[in-house]
This record gives C-alpha cells, structure tokens and sequence, in this order.
RNA sequence: GCCCUGGUGGUGGAAUUGGUAGACACGCAGGACUUAAAAUCCUGUGGCCUUUGGGCCGUGCGGGUUCAAGUCCCGCCCGGGGUACCA
C-alpha cells in the first residue's frame, strides 16, 4: 500500500471548498499581498497542461504568503466574451452564454482538480450584468471627461464647457462657441472626450463582420482567424489613449517587469523627438507642415512628401500634373493596407508640380506624393533627406533627384548615412557641429522665426473601442437627432438584448439592429454596436477586491485596502493588448479620484509557452480521385521522394495518444479512424504500396529502403511545436492528475525548467516527481503504510538539513525559481530518507514549507501529525543562521587556474594560514616541484589558486 | 532590416556578486529483490586517453581582459519573440 493521492487530494480539496479555507475579507491585522493570475478565456477545448503553468506559480506564490502572515487575495475569473462563442452561435444558433457557461463550467472542474487556492466566492464573468454594468460605467465616465493638458489628467468635460462658454478654449472663442447650435457644440466635444466617436480608417475584417484594433491585425491579417483586413472609412468609438502616451512610458520606469516587456511597449508607444517645421509654397499662402526627428539636415532636403491622403495635395498641384497625380491617389487609395506592406520594395510616386521654399535659405524644393509617407503619423508630410534616410535615399535614386550630404561621415554614394553621429557640412550657419548642437542651433532658430518648434510624436494610436458583434457589452449609449448621449447611470446595467440570428442585418448594421426594441423608453435608438474584448478585461483586477457591490465599480475602503496587484503573472502576448489598455484604464480611474496607484501592475511575470511534441507522419497521397490515399512511410525514407513527393503534402500530425514510443502501429490506426473521421484517407504503406505506385517505374526497392518498412507499423517523426488541438499534441492536465495526481502535475510543471522559458512538455520526467512525492510520504509511513513519526530529538545533521532546505526553498519562492525549489526538496528528502529521519520535529516543519507545492500531501500529513486546521493557517518556518554555521570548509585548490585536489580546513584560519596549510598539504608537492609558487589567490570559503 | 531574448551532457535543466561546470531529474547500462513482471533499492553515466595514480579537452564559433570566464569585453554564427515604410 502506497500513498493514495487521488483518494487525498479529493479530500482535501472538498475540505477547503466546505470551510472556505480561502475566503479572504479585509483583515487590518494583517498586511494585505495580492497575487493575480490573467484570467482566461473559457474555449470548448478546456485546459491542456500549458494554460496552468502561470496558475501553479502564483498559487505557490499566493500560499507561501499565507505562510509568512500575509493576507492574500488570490482570485480567478473568466474573460467570457470572445469571437468563438459567437462563431458558434452563428452556426448552430446557440446562444453564445450558454456555450461560455458551459465552457466555464468546465475550466473551473479543471482548475479545482489541481487544487488552486482561489477565492472562489470572488469568481467574476465579463459576461454577465453585474460585472458589466460597472465596464458599462467606466465608459461612460470615459465619454464624459477629457484631458487637460495643462492639469495632465482627465477632467470632467464640464471644465472644458465651461471654459469654452467663458474664456474661450484653444483657437474657438466664447462669441464663437456661444453662437454654435447645441449639435454643433456636440460635434466639436467628441473632439475631446475620452470616449468619442469619429470617422476614421479602420481594420475591416469582411469575414468576421466587424473592425479590429491595431493589435488583432498582424500583417494584413486578422490575429483570430486569419482573415484578410482592408482600410475602410467608418464612423467608430475610440478611446482616446494617446494623450496618456507620456504617461504610459514614464510609468514604466516605476514598475518591476521584465525589460524585455517594457521594451515592446516602448516601441509601441513609439515616442520620437524632433521638430515640426512650416515650409511656405511657392506662389501661394499655404504652408506645407512636416515633421522631422533630423531638423539637423534641412540643408540636405532635396525634395518634400506627403501621404496620399494629404489635403493640401489638391490645392497645390499644378495644373499640367493635375490628371497624373489624381490618377496616383486614387491608384493609392484602392491598394489595400496587406498590399501596402506585401510590397514594400516597390516604390512608387509623383511629382506635384509645385515647390516650396526652405525657410533657412529660400531654395525651392519640389513637392511629391509619395505612399511610402503615412497620412497618419506626424503631419502626414516629411521633408525628404535622402543622404541621411534610407527610404528617402531609395526613392531619390530611383527618380533621379539629387542628394546632398550634410552629415560627415559616410559614403553616400553607396548608400544613405542614417546614424546619428558626424560634423555637420554643406549647411550654412551649422557647418562644423555636432549633430547634437545643430538639432538645437535649428530648432532655436526656427522658433525665433517663427516656422518651426520643437514636436514629439507618437506612434501609439486611439483605440476603436466598436465592434459589429453581439457578443460583447452594449454600449450604454443613445441617439437623439443623430448626436450620442449616455444612458443614465441608473439604467445600468443595459442589458444584451436577445436576437433572432446573430449576423449582420440585410442592410449590414449589426447584429444589435435585428433586437426588437433596441430603444430607450422614450424611444430613441440605441447604439447597436458592441464593445471589443478588452473593455471587460481592462479593469477586471478592481472588481474583485468587491465583487459583490452592487452600489459602486468596488467600495473606497476596498481599493484603499488592497491597492493595487502585487504580482501578476500571464503571457507576453498580451504586451501590447490588454497590458496597454488596462494600465491606461487605470490611469484614467487614478485621474477621477477612483483609486490610489497610477500603475495597477507592481510586478508582473511572463510565463513561457509549454510546448507540445507533435507527432507526424510523412508520407505521399496516391490514388484515383474519389479514393485518395495517405501513405505513411518511414521519416528515413527516401526512395518514394524523387518521383512523387513534392507535389504532394508529405507531413501529417498524428493525434499523440495513438502514438507509442514513436511509432504508429496499424491497429492503433483503426481506432484513430473511428475517433476521427479526418484520417480515413491514412495508410500504412507497404512495400507493395509503393512498387505499385504510378509511374511504375521498378519492380522491386532498394535494399535498405525495403529494410525500413515494417509490417504492422510505421515510425513517426517528434517535432516540438505550439501545443493546440490543431496540431494533436495537446496533453490534458486531467488525464496527469488521474495517473499521478495533482500535486505531481503541480511539481513537475515547475521543476520542467524556469518560469518565464519555453519549453516542451515531456511525459517521461514526470516519473521522478512522482516518485519524490512517495518518498515523501515514505518519510512519514512505513512498509505497512503505518504512521511512523517519532518524538526522537533531531541530530545536527537533521536539522541541518532542515534548515538548510528551509532557506533555500524561502529564497527560491522570492526569486521565482520554482524549479529549483523543487530539487532542493528532492535533495532533503533524499538525504533525509538516507538519514533514516522519521522525526516530528523536521518532518513537521517539512510539511509546512512542502504545502505550497503539493498542498494536498501536505494537508493529510499535517492532519496526521495531529493538526485541527489548515496547513494553510500555519506558519513559514524560520530557518535558523547557527543550524547553518559550518566551522570548516572543503577548499578547492587550484593550480594555474585548473583544480587539483580539494582540503578541509578550519573556516577561523586567516589567509596567510590558509596558503601556509595549502602548500604544506602533501598534494601540493607534485604541482610545486619544490619551486615557491608566485602567487597564492584565497578567497576565504570560496577557493584557492596557485599560480606556478 | 531594427529591438529584445536565448545557445551548457543523449534529454529537461543547475551554477543568484567572475571562484569546484554539469546540482536535481529523465533516459541508458549493470546489479539486488521476484517463478516472472510491476514497484522499490543500489552502482555507473560529458568526451577522449590511461600504467587505474591520474592526464588532456570541454558551456554555439573566433579573439581578448583576469590568478581565475558558462558568467565581463570585442567580432561572428544559429534558434525564439516583438516590430516593420512611424520620417
């Protein structure tokens, strides 16, 4: 009789849902520590062993804090709206809810099962009212504030009104506001909220009905799905994020996450330096507006750019370009945004026909329009240097126009001189300086005259915050004489209204349009968009602090309380998604006096990817049309490849659980047939199969590729690649718990290697941890699986152990280094099972600093040791500095740096009697040769290095 | 292209400030127990050489700094992620 860990760890975890071991409340006694995981979405496919990697490690976390006194609040939720749900529902008619609660249903079955030590009772649904009501509510509070420039931080719109009505704000006057009609003055507003709605160039994703944000399109293609996107200009809600651009990047120097994250979100945001400059047009009042991060190199401008798009293109083309350069925009125009950027080599453009004039010297410089400048960013418009820009350089050899050096430094007739460093040449009154200086001389002399001043940009845009889509949280927003208005407050939440199909109408409005009575009751029309996934998740981590609040987002005292998250940990993906809008989210509720932190993410964590390891069978399709066949052949074959193999796919994934030590056996492929129909077409190719292959060309096969044929069954190839239900090389975390229980799948998910690394699931090491947690339990019971702890007093050399394992498993937890902590318990444990250690007073203490990793093992030998309540109620060990004390010490001694024995010695010894017991041990003889060595390096408790 | 990462035995990985490279596991080989198997336990396991004392070589490659380099510096090569006309 053995440790029965799934009779143990069911117990347990009905035991901590009955008492509400985890039930966390506000407790001023105590210091408060908040461990966050990302919550996820529920997919029909459930958990594989990846999804919980996160989970284990801030569970882990979450309870040694516990341990050390701490009051932790660790909870978990779901992100419940999402495309697949409504991709369901499309083709079956299923309400999306009630996939999604199915599905949730199922996540949190998994979850239990691997004994997560979850607040259950504070389980948020983005879906469902209660919660969204409060998403429903933050938009509106978005919609109903700006930013203030000058305060730097959102204000109520009704500063800005009043202003305007009073003293005027920016270029409209009081008279001037005062005289607009009541939607005029609604129009100009929405250039200011927060939340606004706008005409604009979107992702437009045809097959999925709606548009998409920067950060779900990736290449022309839509992340989810992989649908083509094309520009498409459509009246959308935005947030406007950008005026927190500063705040978003100073921010980050404030926060413990990885550098490497701070860095994707630095190149997002994308702040550039520079000046924006006004360039007059010859024979005209307009000015042409550019920005540039190089005011240095005006005197090398040979030639000005503006997007397609620019307004000023129809003012200023002469009148014999005219029909060229209309033609050229409207060729632009229609090129998709994929075509865009498929075909970036090519260069394309025309000239304007007009000029404008440097303002520093007054040389007209010609006017072009260009693709490659983007009507987006900046001004829309760049002053074209192409000594000193690569895609400048290319266009002007490519049309002939002159490049000017004016940065010393490199070859411009090979290629342009990007780098910032060189003698400025060529350039009137900043001849001789450094780049550095005649950035400065420039722009000083540009706002002297007036034309120019010092600009920084962003690359970072507002975010659409519509999507045409039911499954999402209706904005809580209504049309009066076609200007919106919000809802009142306390007409939220406004519930998702049921629809007779949930596509787009007739006339493509969304989904929304087809509910009956989409209305207010006084009978205006409601919006009938929808918000996009990361309305919900962008504050979620608020809402559990108080949950339950029907009244408020989550009570004062509760924000004042918890603050803000500790530790979050999830996956990198979401660097520029959720991770951008939920620290702008929270930056927005810091502004209006809703919570106390700027940043809602103290420490955040990327776990890596668990990988899965794929199964593919190569072989060739053969056969009549209607009857095609799927060969699999052996990887190492080859034969077949010369005549057939390149004009069919030769690799096919083999779902993993009918693969067996690498090979696919024929009966193994019957039952793979009838789980899925998919793989009707697969064979087993013999060698008849293939010497009857068309053209028959020979009657018999090489030997050694008739040698790798067997009968019966085939060899497959491993490759590790993402694991998904796709690729069939999803392992199931219940399937692990049945054979080895959770506590081993907890264990072994950390010990596969660090945290934030990617690394591929292998069944096989499974075994060891699995074998660690019987001899743990070894430790405690013997032969007869009879209780054996005795009351004996420990040896120095237990406690040391003890104590030992003890510091190093604390340390690990706090740098995060769970694999490592789990050796360490393996290494005590051996030594403890070679110790023969059966004592209460170490094997107690073990099962404290053990039950973070393997809490249900812990629990039951906690019970047995005679405890009334919880491990988790117990206290962290301290690890005590004089158990530890050695007073000697295993030298390694070297001899020119290469080491050659090792010496004990007393740690008292001082350096000189250290290298005095060194060169006098009789080792040291053979290495000396009866010469003084001419150098002697210790370093007390570390080394000792002999230089001959 | 640019930015960020990483490269250590057959495999996953350890070495936290420059100080014993390969901890801990898996796998493999041999052994004990057993009628047999499973389970468990023991021994060995970076490579090459060896007179069995040990020696030489080894952390992607080539240099360097240092008494001492997986760790620091310079130049390459390869893998993973981000980004892509952002002026």
């Amino acid at each position: 009789m053995e440790y029965n860990f799934s009779e143990v760890e069911k117990k347990w975890q009905k035991y901590w849902l009955d008492h509400g071991t985890f039930r966390v409340e506000i407790d001023y006694s105590k210091p408060k520590f908040y461990v966050l995981d990302m919550f996820p979405y529920p997919s029909g496919a459930g958990l594989h062993v990846g999804h919980p990697l996160g989970y284990i490690a801030s569970d882990i976390y979450a309870r040694f804090k516990r341990l050390k006194g701490f009051n932790v609040l660790h909870p978990m939720g779901y992100d419940a709206y999402g495309l697949p749900a409504e991709q369901f529902a499309i083709q079956t008619g299923t309400h999306p809810s009630i996939t999604t609660e199915k599905n949730v249903i199922r996540y949190r079955e998994q979850m239990s099962k691997i004994g997560f030590s979850y607040d259950w009772s504070r389980e948020i649904k983005t879906c469902d009212p209660d919660y969204y009501k409060w998403t429903q509510w933050t938009f509106i509070q978005l919609f109903n504030h700006w930013y203030d420039p000058d305060k730097q931080k959102a204000e109520s719109i009704e500063t800005l009104i009043s202003r305007l009505s009073t003293e005027g704000y920016d270029e409209v006057t009081s008279a001037q506001w005062n005289s607009k009609t009541k939607k005029e003055q609604q129009e100009f507003l929405m250039n200011y909220r927060l939340a606004y709605l706008s005409d604009a160039m979107v992702n437009w994703c045809l097959e999925l009905g709606t548009v998409l944000a920067n950060d779900e399109v990736n290449n022309g293609i839509s992340v989810r799905g992989g649908h083509p996107v094309e520009q498409k200009l459509m009246k959308q809600w935005f947030l406007r994020i950008t005026p927190y651009a500063q705040r978003l990047l100073d921010g980050l120097d404030t926060i413990d996450w990885f550098e490497s994250l701070k860095e994707i979100q630095r190149n997002w945001i994308g702040r550039s330096e520079g000046a924006d400059i006004f360039f007059p047009i010859q024979d005209t009042d307009y000015k042409l507006e550019i920005f540039t991060t190089r005011p240095d190199t005006i005197f090398g401008s040979t030639y000005m750019v503006l997007a397609p798009e620019h307004e000023l293109i129809e003012k200023i083309t002469s009148a014999d370009q005219k029909e060229e350069v209309m033609d050229y925009i409207e060729k632009a125009r229609n090129r998709s945004e994929r075509e865009r950027m498929t075909d970036v080599k090519h260069i394309t453009g025309i000239f304007t026909g007009a000029y404008c004039l440097n303002p520093l010297n007054d040389q007209p410089i010609p006017i072009w329009v260009a693709d490659y400048v983007l009507a987006g960013y900046g001004t829309g418009a760049i002053m074209a240097v192409p000594a000193h820009d690569q895609r400048d350089y290319e266009f002007a050899t490519h049309f002939g126009l002159p490049i000017i050096e004016v940065v010393s430094g490199g070859d411009i007739s090979e290629s342009s001189y990007d780098a910032k460093e060189g003698t400025l040449i060529n350039s009137n009154f900043i001849n001789g300086m450094s780049v550095k200086e005649a950035v400065q001389a420039v722009t000083e002399r540009l706002e002297e005259m007036g034309i120019g001043k010092g600009a920084i940009n962003y690359r970072l845009r507002d975010a659409i915050f519509s999507r045409q889509r039911y499954w999402g949280e209706p904005f809580p927003i209504y049309y009066k004489d076609g200007i919106p208005y919000p809802l009142n407050e306390s007409k939220l939440p406004l519930r998702l209204p049921d629809v007779d199909k949930y596509l787009p109408t007739e006339t493509g409005e969304p989904p929304l349009a087809r509910a009956k009575k989409w209305k207010t009751k006084e009978g205006y029309p409601l919006e009938t968009s929808t918000m996009p996934g990361f309305a919900g998740s962008s504050g979620y981590y608020l809402r559990y602090m108080d949950p339950k609040n029907d009244n408020e987002y989550f009570s004062r005292e509760a924000a004042e309380y918890w603050q803000n998250i500790d530790l979050y940990i999830g996956g990198s993906e979401h660097a520029t998604g959720h991770l951008i809008y939920s620290r702008f989210w929270n930056k927005f509720l810091y502004d209006i006096g809703l919570i106390q932190n700027e940043e809602p993410f103290k420490k955040l964590i990327n776990q890596g990817m668990i990988q899965g390891i794929s199964q593919k069978a190569k072989g060739f399709k053969s056969g009549s049309l209607g009857d095609m066949k799927f060969y699999i052949i052996p990887p190492d074959f080859t034969y077949i490849e010369d005549n057939i193999s390149e004009k069919y796919p030769r690799w096919r994934n083999i779902p993993i659980e009918f693969v067996k030590d690498g090979k696919l056996t024929a009966m193994n492929l019957e039952l793979m047939k009838q789980k899925y129909p998919l793989f009707d077409d697969l064979q087993i190719a013999t060698v008849k199969d293939i010497i009857d292959l068309p053209p028959k060309r020979k009657s018999r096969l090489p030997q050694t590729q008739e040698s790798l044929i067997h009968d019966g069954w085939v060899e497959l190839k491993p490759e590790v690649e993402k694991m998904s239900k796709s690729k069939f090389n999803e392992v199931n975390p219940d399937q692990i718990i049945e054979e080895y229980g959770a506590d081993t799948l907890r264990m072994y998910e950390m010990f596969l290697g660090p945290l934030e690394q990617s690394k591929p699931w292998d069944t096989h090491g499974i075994e060891g941890v699995f074998r660690f947690i019987k001899k743990v339990w070894r430790l405690y019971h013997d032969d007869s699986n009879q209780f054996r702890v005795t009351d004996e007093a420990p040896t120095m050399k237990e406690l040391r152990v003890l104590h030992r394992t003890i510091k190093k498993v604390q340390e690990d937890i706090e740098w995060f280094s769970f694999n490592t902590g789990v050796s360490t318990f393996m290494i005590c444990v051996n030594e403890l099972t070679e110790l023969k250690c059966h004592k209460r007073a170490i094997l107690t203490d073990l099962a404290i600093i053990l039950s973070p990793y393997a809490p249900h093992l812990a629990e039951e030998l906690w019970e047995q040791l005679d405890h009334k309540e919880s491990i988790s109620k117990a206290c962290f060990p301290d690890f005590n500095e004089e158990i530890l004390k050695e007073n000697t010490f295993e030298y390694p001694v070297s001899f020119n740096g290469k080491l050659r024995f090792k010496i004990t010695l007393p740690l008292d010894l001082n350096v000189a009697d250290i290298e005095k017991a060194v060169l006098e041990a009789p080792e040291s003889a053979r290495w000396l040769q009866e010469k003084p060595p001419k150098r002697v390096i210790v370093v007390p408790k570390k080394i000792v290095n002999v230089v001959i």
